[in-house]
Order: C-alpha cells, then sequence, then structure tokens
RNA sequence: GUCCCCAUCGUCCAGAGGCCUAGGACGUGGCCCUUUCAAGGCCAAAACACGGGUUCGAAUCCCGUUGGGGACGCCA
C-alpha cells in the first residue's frame, strides 16, 4: 500500500487537512504501507517557499513522519511538483499525438463571460469546445506564431464513469457534465488534475485518500489515467471539517491552522487524537487512545460518510488529558516561552531554573486547558504586593472580618522563626503552629492564609502553591527566574500593611 | 441552475433488521468531595428530519420529500 498526503503550499497547514494527512498516515502505519509526501506546488502564482517550509515543520511537530518525500528522498521523486516540470511535458505530448488533448486558443476572459452566461441560464458551465476541432496543424502553425494556447483534454462523450469509493461505496458521474479541461496553463504548468494524475500514477500510489471536495475531481481524473495509459488508484472520500455554523471552517471560525493551535499551547498529540475522532472512532467507548493504536485499528470502511464541526471546547478535554499525562521536563521547556512573554523569566534558564518550571508543573497541569493559560494560573508565584492585594473591596472585606488579623499576625510571627517551606509538610507545620496560637480552623484559618501568601482570594492549591513560592525565593540569581518573594516576606508585609 | 455527497442528543461518535426503554464522550444543570478556583466522582436533561414502502419486526433496507454540504476555474 501507498498512500500520500499532497498539500499544495499556499497557506498555512489546515486541520482539515491534518486531518486528511492523518488518515492517510495512521492506513500506512496500520499495515505496513508507505507514506508520501509530496508538494503539490503547480501555481507558481501562489506557491511559496515559506508556506513549503511551514507545512514541513508543522507535519514535524504533529510527528507525522513520512517515508517518500521532501527532505527524506526515494526512488519516485522529486517530490515537488515544480520539479517535476518535464514528465509533465513528454505525458501531454503523448497526448497531443495521440489525439486525445488539443491546443486551445481561447482568451481566460472570453471563457469567463461565457460561465458567467451558463450559469445565468441556468446550464451547467462547462466549455464549449470551440478549440476542439480546430486542425492539428494549423495549431501548430499558431503555436509557432506565438499565439499563447493552453492544452485541453478531449472528454469522451456519452458514457459513465464508475469507481469504488473505499468510504461511501459506487460513485457515478455521466461524462456530458464534464467538460474538456485544462491540461496545461497556457504559461506552461500544469493543471492540478493532470499533475496529481501524473504524480499519483508514476509513483505508484495505491489508495488516494483525499476530502470530500474532490469528488468531483475523480471521474476527471480516471478520464486522464485511461487517456495516459496508467491504471487509477483506489479512492476514498472523507466528510468536511465544518464550523460552528456548518459552514466549511475557515478563519473567520476562529483559529484554523495548526500553527495557531500549537501557539495557543495545544500538545500535538491532543490535536491529532482530537482529529481522529472526526468521522471516525477507535472502538467501542474509547476517546482517548495514543496514535500507534490507532493506527492498528484504522479501517476507511469504518469512516463516517458526513461532514463533521470542529468543537475546540472537546479539543480541549482531550488537551488536558495529555496534559496529565506528558513528562513534567518536557512541560516545563514547553511552557517557558509563555512564561518568558510574560515577564516571569528573564533569561536563560540554569539548570535549577529548569529544575524548579518542572516542579510547578503539578501547579498547574491539572487546572488547565492550554499551555498559553500557564502564566495567569502561576501569576501569584511571581507577582504579589500586598498593598495592591488591598485595594480590592473584596479582600479588604475579608481581611477585616472575624479573626482574619490574628491569623494574619500568627502567620507571620510563625513563618518569621521558621525555614523556608520546602515541601507540603513544612506547610501543613506552620499552619498547624497559627491554628493553635488562634484556634481557627477550616476555611476562617486557610482563607486568611491564602489571602496574605497570594494576595487572592482563589488559587492553586496552598499545598502545592506555598512551597512553590518558598522554594522560588531560594532560587539563585542567575536561575532565568524572575525573584519570587518568599512566604515569610509575604506575611509579613501583609500583617504590616493592615496594621 | 446542473451534477455529486450526506442526514442518530446543541456538538463528536456507537448502532451494520429483533440485543434499542437508542449507548458513550464534550458541553450544560444538580449533588458529592474540598481551606478557594480548578480537577475528580456521581446523577440528570438531551436525538433516530419527514412521508411512503419491504418485513412477523426498521434508527438500521428501498423510494420520495425536505434540509445541509460540495463541485462546476488556464485554484488546489
Amino acid at each position: 500500500m501507498r498512500v500520500r498526503f499532497a498539500p499544495s503550499p499556499t497557506g498555512h497547514l489546515h486541520v482539515g487537512n491534518v486531518r486528511t494527512a492523518l488518515f492517510n498516515w495512521l492506513l500506512a502505519r496500520g499495515q505496513n504501507g508507505t507514506f508520501i509526501l509530496r508538494i503539490e506546488d503547480t501555481d507558481v502564482e501562489r506557491s511559496t517557499q515559506d508556506s513549503d517550509a511551514a507545512i514541513l515543520e508543522d507535519l514535524h511537530w504533529l510527528g507525522l513522519d513520512w517515508d517518500e518525500g521532501p527532505e527524506v528522498g526515494g526512488a519516485a521523486g522529486p517530490y515537488r511538483s515544480s520539479e517535476r516540470l518535464s514528465t509533465y511535458q513528454s505525458r501531454v505530448s503523448d497526448l497531443l499525438e495521440g489525439g486525445l488533448a488539443y491546443y486551445c486558443f481561447c482568451a481566460p476572459e472570453q471563457l469567463e463571460a461565457e460561465r458567467k452566461v451558463a450559469l445565468a441560464n441556468n446550464l451547467p458551465p462547462k466549455y464549449s469546445g470551440r478549440c476542439a476541432r480546430i486542425d492539428p496543424a494549423e495549431a501548430k502553425r499558431r503555436m509557432t506564431a506565438g499565439e499563447p494556447a493552453a492544452v485541453r483534454f478531449r472528454t469522451p462523450q456519452n458514457r459513465d464513469v464508475v469507481f469504488q469509493d473505499l468510504v461511501r461505496g459506487e460513485i457515478r458521474f455521466h461524462t456530458d457534465v464534464i467538460g474538456d479541461q485544462i491540461l496545461v496553463r497556457s504559461d506552461g504548468h500544469p493543471a492540478y488534475n493532470f499533475a496529481v494524475v501524473v504524480d499519483d500514477g508514476l509513483m505508484g500510489v495505491t489508495h488516494v485518500v483525499r476530502g470530500e471536495d474532490h469528488i468531483s475531481n475523480t471521474p476527471r481524473q480516471i478520464l486522464i489515467y485511461e487517456g495516459l495509459g496508467l491504471t487509477p488508484p483506489a479512492f476514498g472520500h472523507v466528510a468536511m471539517v465544518l464550523g460552528p455554523d456548518h459552514t466549511k471552517l475557515s478563519k473567520r471560525h476562529g483559529a484554523v491552522s495548526v500553527d495557531e493551535f500549537r501557539e495557543k499551547g495545544y500538545l500535538p498529540e491532543a490535536l491529532l487524537n482530537y482529529l481522529a475522532l472526526l468521522s471516525w472512532s477507535p472502538g467501542k467507548d474509547q476517546e482517548l487512545v495514543p496514535l500507534v493504536e490507532m493506527a492498528k485499528r484504522f479501517s476507511l470502511s469504518d469512516v463516517g460518510h458526513s461532514a463533521s464541526v470542529f468543537d475546540e471546547e472537546k479539543l480541549a478535554w482531550v488537551n488536558r488529558h495529555y496534559l496529565k499525562e506528558a513528562d513534567p521536563k518536557r512541560l516545563a521547556m514547553l511552557c517557558a516561552p509563555y512564561l518568558e512573554r510574560a515577564g516571569y523569566i528573564n533569561g536563560p534558564l540554569s539548570a535549577s531554573g529548569a529544575a524548579y518550571l518542572g516542579s510547578l508543573v503539578p501547579v498547574f497541569n491539572t487546572s488547565v486547558d492550554r499551555l498559553d493559560q500557564v502564566p495567569q494560573r502561576l501569576r501569584q508565584l511571581f507577582e504579589f504586593s500586598a498593598a495592591s492585594a488591598l485595594d480590592d473591596p473584596g479582600i479588604r472585606a475579608e481581611v477585616e472580618a472575624g479573626a482574619a488579623r490574628q491569623v494574619i499576625d500568627a502567620l507571620a510571627e510563625a513563618l518569621a522563626s521558621a525555614p523556608r517551606l520546602s515541601d507540603k509538610q513544612a506547610f501543613r507545620g506552620v499552619a498547624d503552629r497559627v491554628k493553635q496560637k488562634t484556634g481557627q480552623k477550616g476555611r476562617a484559618l486557610f482563607h486568611p492564609i491564602r489571602i496574605a501568601l497570594t494576595g487572592a482570594g482563589d488559587g492553586p492549591e496552598l499545598d502545592l502553591l506555598v512551597p512553590a513560592i518558598d522554594r522560588g525565593a531560594d532560587l539563585d540569581a542567575g536561575s532565568g527566574v524572575v525573584p519570587v518573594i518568599g512566604a515569610r516576606e509575604r506575611a509579613r508585609a501583609f500583617a504590616d500593611e493592615i496594621k
């Protein structure tokens, strides 16, 4: 089995395309097949090097590795259509010589006008065939005279083109609805339907799995395969990915490209796992399944036929799952850029700085959807001001109610003589002393402590947060992490502020 | 307009004639847990588009209607 993913480098990789790439990858990995990456840069106007590079980078990030294609090479290369021009040329001259294709001299403006008229008259807009009857010798003469010409395929009339779609079953088209398609544009570049057939055919692709929007291209391509004397591969068309309003997912729906999801702090394994759940299911009541396991279970015949709506909330849920499972060292490194942007990291991380970040993972990894929310969740670590906390009327009121002041005073006192609270036990010990001294317990004890130590009424668990504060306060100057004010200093400042 | 595809909770999937009083997940609501916000646990509300067939029996098969989507380019 040889499958391929053939994006055109005209923008960022869209999640809909990623889903298609994933299905191809799953198929290849599950059946010991070959996954080919081919860059379809036939449109010189719109293709860019940047997009080309971005697509490769996105696929690397996702971990969808290819067996043949750019960077890795392969026997069927080259793997960019811009490098295969001579192949297309020789194939098109075969077609021209066999009378299966002809030169077309129609001006684009004229064709455009004709199409509008057809549409306005409720007729299928298809090429009139005006140039189909020009004598080949005459055409050659006009060509050599310098007249610009495209090459069109002579579509056989009055027959059906039938194929067995791997996901949908038999699909049938009548050739009357298919006009004579452009094979080569007047600028010499191949048109998509031609390039794709030549490439898939010559690369020995056995299964073409692509989006539903290509269904109507399939009979056109099958006709070209026949003209070229090549055996068509099997085709499978997967349904579209839609936005919440049930139209094709696009930028106006928010984030749609891989780089945007990476930027927001989704893990690649989460994005892929979520995408696999669109139009497919790994099995009885299971949704969170590792990729390798999915590959074992994946089958095109199990893929659904109807379009699905992309739901970022569910993606977030999948992401939370993988955030809990991820290695802390990896997460620490992944969230560093976000912390840096927030100003919580101000230089290269030393070993102790990196270790500190790693120790912070349990503080946020069960309570955050994405990595870009980490700085917000950790802000109490790096931002503390008793004075500005007390500007908040709610905080002020809480501090002045009941025995809060006594608790805070006792806390400041207990902390003054205590060493840094490097773990949960140490913090509990101090809390116990405050409890003995004030007779407060439960919320009446812990809420004032939380306020005095964090400046806020809510936030991460104190058992985790307080030791994190004091470990941060112990960090040396060159750690790369912004200085953290210790618990002792925080309690003192708060006690003084409310005197 | 023409051609093609599709149709189960708000959303994603399960269901391949009796196992369906339609199952799971996200989200939503409630309860529990809890020193806060989360997380976690439990419970609940929530769907077979409609109309005809076929059959002893249909969410499942057939036809039609309606609705949605896609394609119709010298874009891919």
